[in-house]
DNA sequence: GAAAGCCTATCGATCGATCGATCGTGAAGC
DNA sequence: GCTTCACGATCGATCGATCGATAGGCTTTC
């Protein structure tokens, strides 16, 4: 598609991961997407309710990825593992977008954030119940207060800040990597096995239509 | 202190943390200073030399701090491990100074940036350097293209989106913690040896002034 | 002829930055 | 001891540019 909506959005997208979303006018957004900035506003509400529609898109993906991945896995091992792959694909795969989910919250007003912020802890929760699972089960070393569960998450989310697709790793090589780092971070030892990166991929090319 | 110098550093150091370099106009810096936006060229260039100022400041302290923690130390666990400790520590205590360096680089004009980079690659350089003598010595699992160096960095640094003072946590709890996630996900095995972390402690004070 | 798409022109507000003026203070000159 | 003067600190006023957003009109499409 190249509808002057997809237009917009990529635009905006791509301004907003690079220059921040204070650090873009909307004459450049405009421009970008080959539009007066007049005509910007057909295709969207205010610049702020687009930021807010880019990330809201963002992590409906996201949550509902990580959902299909791990419904019916009853191994903590391979639930987190699935779960730290998709999550570093997707950061590397769709890093603008994630990078603007990631960076820009602040730049929302309280409503909109608040918005956002109760999908982000949705997908959370679910980090936290594959974690929780494998300490109760004692393939996980404990866990007090969260810090392993946030600190995995930021570990996973920084994907976004230097994955570069001509770099020599391909998708599949890093998320099976990054289940690799997680896993054994949460404690499950030096040679966690590799979660099941083929159910992964058919999840990555459902969701977001790309290739793995 | 409280002279008029370190109230504009601090104001600018806070806002930028919270609203982002674009986001935060000088009117508002010098209402949070307490001066006239005039007045605020008096104690700094332009707004953007104030920002690459801090974070020269926020780098310098955290590179001087890493080489006094790893001068001298041969063992690779207690090197990486004291890196790790120190970086998350730094990010706690210092989460505004280190948000403003982790998120606004793009905010400077490539001048100004290259600067920062290089200064920030030598930081990094000390961490290379600790996950290659592990790997040499076979105490840490190999590292191919330096994921592990870059995973790890992002999860430390993200201390600095999550921390809070008031917290149930000890900045030294958090220090040991992130040691340990660190080697484990280096590949150093489950249980891995705390850092000297009265060593830390020491560097910390010195470096910073802040109690641990 | 209604609707959708897109434009030019323009709004009031705010941006980063600079101007000249004023104020207080402490050293220099006599 | 008094005056003068230089200087750092601070200010209100204002610069030209750009901000996000809107009004209203011209085409194209169905």
């Amino acid at each position: 598609m190249n509808s002057t909506h997809t237009r917009v959005r990529k635009a905006a997208v791509r301004l907003f991961a690079a220059k921040g979303y204070h650090g873009v006018g909307i004459r450049e957004l405009a421009e970008a997407a080959k539009l007066s900035s007049a005509s910007l506003y057909h295709y969207m509400g205010t610049k702020e309710e687009l930021l807010a529609d880019i990330m809201w898109d963002c992590l409906e993906r996201l949550l509902s990825a990580a959902m299909l991945a791990t419904t019916d896995v009853q191994d903590p091992q391979e639930k987190l593992g699935r779960l730290a792959a998709l999550h570093a694909i997707a950061h590397a795969a769709q890093a603008k977008e994630t990078a603007v989910v990631d960076n820009e919250l602040r730049a929302l007003s309280p409503k909109l954030r608040r918005r956002i912020i109760k999908q982000r802890d949705a997908y959370e929760g679910l980090w936290a119940e594959a974690l929780d699972e494998g300490q109760q089960a004692g393939v996980f070393l404990p866990d007090e207060h969260g810090i392993t569960r946030r600190a995995l998450l930021e570990m996973c989310s920084g994907v976004a800040r230097w994955y570069s697709p001509r770099g020599p790793l391909t998708l599949r090589e890093l998320g099976s990597r990054y289940a690799t780092l997680t896993l054994r971070a949460a404690g499950a030892g030096p040679n966690p096995p590799e979660p099941d990166m083929e159910r992964c991929r058919t999840i990555v090319r459902y969701t977001w239509g790309t290739k793995v």
